[in-house]
RNA sequence: GCUGGAAUCGUCUAGUGGCAAUGACAAGAGACUGUAAAUCUCUCGCCUUCGGGCUUCGUAGGUUCGAGUCCUACUUCCAGCA
């Protein structure tokens, strides 16, 4: 069983550690997406050095290139990504939802490879198989996130979801050997509906798991309301991971004060990538033609290597140019803020401040 | 000096009688939540009560119902010959 220590409760919030076989990850936390073992624009050490403590990366994108069985030959994801640090896969149930032609039978998921079109199916079995493979800390179980809002789809893509967590759990049990050591998550679904949200919660909270994803939380409107009633049925000892969710800083502070430990988002790589980029006063579009002649910090109060040595008008200068440098700072910064928002957030909350942090902070940056 | 050729939005470019005029880049703005994303969308002559109105394709004339497109002259540039 994945070891998981609680420091600090404040009502559903808390302060712990998650202790992985690559190390610790002190939460809340948040998890940079590293959906082909890369964290993109970004190099490992850059990871280290902006204080990301662990990485998530995609079972579906790693399964078409390099293929799991060659990252299994490199010594596991961590070895072959030169990761000091604990490790996340996610199961491909993403790629359901995000992908086109996507076909959904009890047996699994019919995929069409986006490399060279290939059609595969991801069963529960194969997408364990593939991250025992893949060798993660931490896998999260084969999942269906449903486009719906309709009633019955997403209790059948809920239900669908259990069953296939049951054939998850076997598989993975069947893979466990005495020697490794990895941890599996149940993923809750439900989508937009609190009673399915309770349903799936209950469900999960009853299998023999180690941790627990919460999932399909972007289309719901007021993930406050469905974390409430999510997070108090899950068992209070062991870690919750809010799937895909960190493009707005206030998630993060719903996300944690609900009870979740960590967290994965794209956005703040991707949003870097395209020149929008976090400050204390909020997202700003360093490609707008005001920055050009902006000679002061990106964000003076951030410590990040972008915003200690480079100015505004620079980073204005490197994204108009198309500059690769422009790319890398700017992912240097947006996922240092992140990261050290929540890391901001763990220490409010093993201090007693996280009201006051979350009221000062949301204030300025949404004012 | 002679003989050809060329001049279209900031740049390059499409266009050979019905055109406010093609495409690319540049420029301006927006989007992005378990990454098919170094991607995508919108604007890009002026005005607009969004119906439309007005002014445009080196300059000046001409032919025509109608000209960026045809004719004449001029200006500038390019190539070849002197």
């Amino acid at each position: 069983m994945l070891k998981f220590d609680i420091a600090k409760k404040s009502g559903l919030a808390r302060a712990g550690v998650i202790h992985t076989p690559h190390g610790d990850i002190k939460t809340p936390a948040f998890v940079g997406a590293a959906t082909k073992a890369t964290v993109k624009a970004l190099t490992m050490k850059e990871m280290k050095e902006l204080g990301s403590q662990a990485i998530l990366a995609n079972t579906y994108h790693l399964l078409l290139a390099p293929g799991t069985e060659l990252i299994k030959e490199a010594g596991g994801l961590a070895k072959f990504a030169s990761w000091d640090g604990p490790t996340f896969t996610d199961s491909g149930g993403f790629q359901i939802f995000s992908l086109p032609d996507v076909k959904i039978t009890e047996n699994g998921a019919k995929f069409k490879s986006i490399i060279n079109g290939d059609k595969f199916e991801m069963t529960p079995e194969s997408s364990m198989q593939a991250q025992w493979n893949i060798g993660a800390d931490i896998h999260m179980a084969f999942d269906q996130l449903a486009k719906s809002e309709n009633y019955d789809d997403m209790k059948d893509a809920m239900e669908r979801t259990h069953r296939w967590l049951d054939r998850c759990i076997a598989e993975h049990e069947r893979l466990k050997n005495d020697n490794e050591e990895q941890y599996l998550y149940a993923v809750v679904q439900g989508g937009i509906f609190n009673d399915l949200r309770a349903e799936s919660a209950k469900y999960c909270a009853s299998k023999n798991v180690d941790g627990f994803g919460i999932g399909g939380v972007f289309v719901v409107d007021g993930m406050d309301e469905m974390l409430q009633t999510v997070c108090p049925i899950l068992p209070e000892d062991k870690p919750r991971h809010l799937l895909g969710m960190g493009q707005e800083p206030i998630d993060l502070f719903v996300g944690a004060e609900n009870g979740c430990d960590t967290f994965d988002c794209v956005a703040p790589t991707r949003m870097a990538r395209n020149g929008s980029l976090y400050t204390l006063d909020g997202r700003i579009n360093i490609k707008n033609a005001k920055y050009k002649n902006d000679f002061t910090p990106l964000m003076p109060e951030c410590d990040c290597e972008c915003c200690k040595n480079y100015t505004r008008a620079y980073l204005h200068h490197l994204f108009k140019t198309d500059e690769i440098t422009a790319k890398v700072l700017a992912s240097i910064h947006n996922e240092h803020f992140v990261v050290s928002v929540v890391d901001k957030i763990r220490e409010s909350i093993l201090d007693d401040t996280f009201d006051e942090y979350k009221k000062t902070f949301l204030l300025r940056y949404y004012k």
